[in-house]
Formats: structure tokens, sequence, C-alpha cells
DNA sequence: ATTTGACAGTTCAATTTTAGAACTATACAA
DNA sequence: TTGTATAGTTCTAAAATTGAACTGTCAAAT
């Protein structure tokens, strides 16, 4: 497959990793996160090669996830920063770091602790109902065709069911 | 880098990266949770190689996301079906489906609709604190160094800040 | 009895990506 | 004049991925 073809599936997750789902992309989201900026510092904290953190800022450029602003003229210098598009990855973002806490810690606990001005607390994030407000659960949701789905007669990404139809004797 | 480097990085987000972070693999995801369970099916659906795929699966098998089960003998055949810690991929996945809805759809709309089951309306997954129940958004997040921290002298990932130190003439 | 098809992989050559390192260019500062 | 900082680009070697064919087991159809 070619990745920019992602972009096309009529599957927004599908759409969403076509920008963001790659490794390197995804570590430099955390760092711009982090409130890094700019080129060196990116590479860095990262230890991305040069060459490829280039390509990758270009792609979230192009995509509307950075913004590149000058920040010095001559020599030009510029600058790495969200956009609101950027911004919305948040929930993304919260939502690996918190599989991580959850699965990958080592006995001495978690890297690091969010604490949520709001209220003070340290907190994790919970992802939730946006009607009723209840957290989410893989089997309480079931999806329909929206839209945008593909029309009939073509396979509907995101709604085709491997039915288990079990053969011969089971095991 | 080596990517299994990742999992030893002092960064939750890191940690899941090194898990999940790619492309078929989160698109083998995205069928596990729409119930694809077969190695033909996974194939068939996505179009990943025969060969990429197995190495996937075997990953994910060895990280705890699936468990391989035997639902034939003879020739033995086996599921790949999520474990509880792959189920708490969910929230990964709405986001991401999530982001794509908001910033990825076509002039035709969304292509699927999700449905609450307790509540029995379509649904957009918002992410709050688990504290005071308001969503979340990064600039109302502060981060500290958490007992899984790495120590003084080295860089603790995720919680270096590259000042935006301004020289010279600003643009 | 033989062929066909489903399933779950494995193997291998050709192509594409990525890594690693060096190189370019501009301009300030010592 | 030399050194440093910044933001890249270029190059070759190494690694990952693709595409296609091949293997092996068994059930069902001919």
């Amino acid at each position: 497959m070619k990745w920019d073809e992602l972009e096309e599936e009529p599957c927004s997750m599908a759409r969403t990793i076509g920008v963001i789902g790659d490794r390197w992309t995804l570590l430099i989201l955390r760092e711009c996160f982090l409130r890094t900026r700019r080129f060196e510092g990116f590479q860095s904290a990262l230890g991305i090669t040069r060459h490829l953190l280039a390509e990758r800022l270009k792609k979230l450029v192009r995509q509307g996830v950075l913004r590149r602003i000058p920040y010095q003229e001559s020599p030009k210098r510029h600058e790495y920063i969200l956009t609101q598009k950027g911004l919305d990855l948040y929930p993304i973002m919260m939502a690996l770091v918190h599989w991580g806490d959850t699965h990958m810690v080592d006995e001495r606990g978690r890297p690091l602790l969010h604490e949520h001005r709001k209220c003070g607390k340290m907190f994790d994030p919970v992802m939730v109902c946006s009607e009723c407000g209840e957290p989410l659960s893989a089997k309480e949701v079931h999806v329909h065709p929206g839209p945008g789905a593909r029309p009939a007669p073509e396979r509907v990404l995101l709604d085709k069911k491997a039915k288990p139809k079990p053969r011969r004797k089971a095991a």
C-alpha cells in the first residue's frame, strides 16, 4: 500500500493514521506538546536523522498540523508550532500516555504525572460519551455507516465482520 | 534508533509507540476491534503482505495485546483476539477516529457514526479529567516527574523545554 | 482417487525507507 | 580569523517492506 492512499479511505482512523501514524511523527508531536519548536531541538531531543526530521516536519506543515513561522530574519529561521488542528491531537497523545502508564510501567512507577490546572489534582484521562457522560468501552459502542461511507457494492471499511464461522470438528 | 529501545525509555508514550506505533499495527488493531480474528481476514481486509502480517501478529501476541487461541484441530488453526490489555487500546482508537472525523472528512461527511448502547445516542468521544470530570486541553495540564522518571543528570524525556530564547533581531 | 479450495503461514528477489555521517550556507561573537 | 549556532541537503550502507510464489494440512466436490 502506498501510504498516501490511506488518506482517501472512507475511514477516519485510516486517514488519521495517514497523517500521524508513524513512529517518528508521533515522537515529533510529543516534542511539540512539550514545547519544542525548532529543528535542532527536535533533532537533539529525539536523535532522529536530520533528513527524516526535515521530511516529517514538511509533511506535518503540509497537513496543517504544524505552522512554520519565521522568528528571525538573516539568516532566516523558522519555528514549528502546533496549529489548532495539531492541538486537537492532544486526546490522542494522552490516550497513548495513559495506556503506557497502565500497561508498560516498570516497578518504579510512572515516568510522569499529570496535573489538571482547573482542579489542581493529579489525574488520568478518561474517555466519555459526549451525550451521557459515561465512560466508554468497546463493547458498548455500535457503529453505523455515516453519510461519507462507501456506497454499497464495494467494501465499507470499518464495517465488515469476519463472522467466526466454525468449521469441522472444533478444538 | 532501534525500535525495541523505545520500550525502555522513561516515557509512557514512547513505550506505547514501541508496541503499537506503526501503520500496519494500527490498522490490524482497527480490524481487531471490528471483530476480525483470522489471518486471512486481516490479510484480505487490509491488503497487507502476508509476511508482515505474520510478523505483526506475532509481536502483538508477544506484547500481550492479542491472544492466539486454537479454534480447530487438524489442521491446527488459531484466532487472534484482543486481551484486556488490547481492549484497553480502545480510547486510543476512538481518539484517532475522532480526530479524523473532525479534521479529515470530505464534503460527504463521516464514514461512520458511533452509537452508545447505554444512552442510545450517536456520540463523540470526549476526554475528561478523572478527578473533576472536565474536558481536557493541552494547556490546562502540567507534567511533573513521577517515581519512574529518569534520575537527575540525564535528560528526563517528556520534561524538557526548548525555551524560545530569542536571539538577534527578531523578524 | 484425484482435484480443488480454504487456511495459515514461509521464502525470496526487488524495491523503498531509514540510518549515519558528512557537507553547505548564513551570520553573529570572540 | 576562527568558532558556534541554526537549518537544512547530500550521499552511501543497512534495514524494512513489497509482491509473488511456494509449502503443508485437511475437507469437500468430482
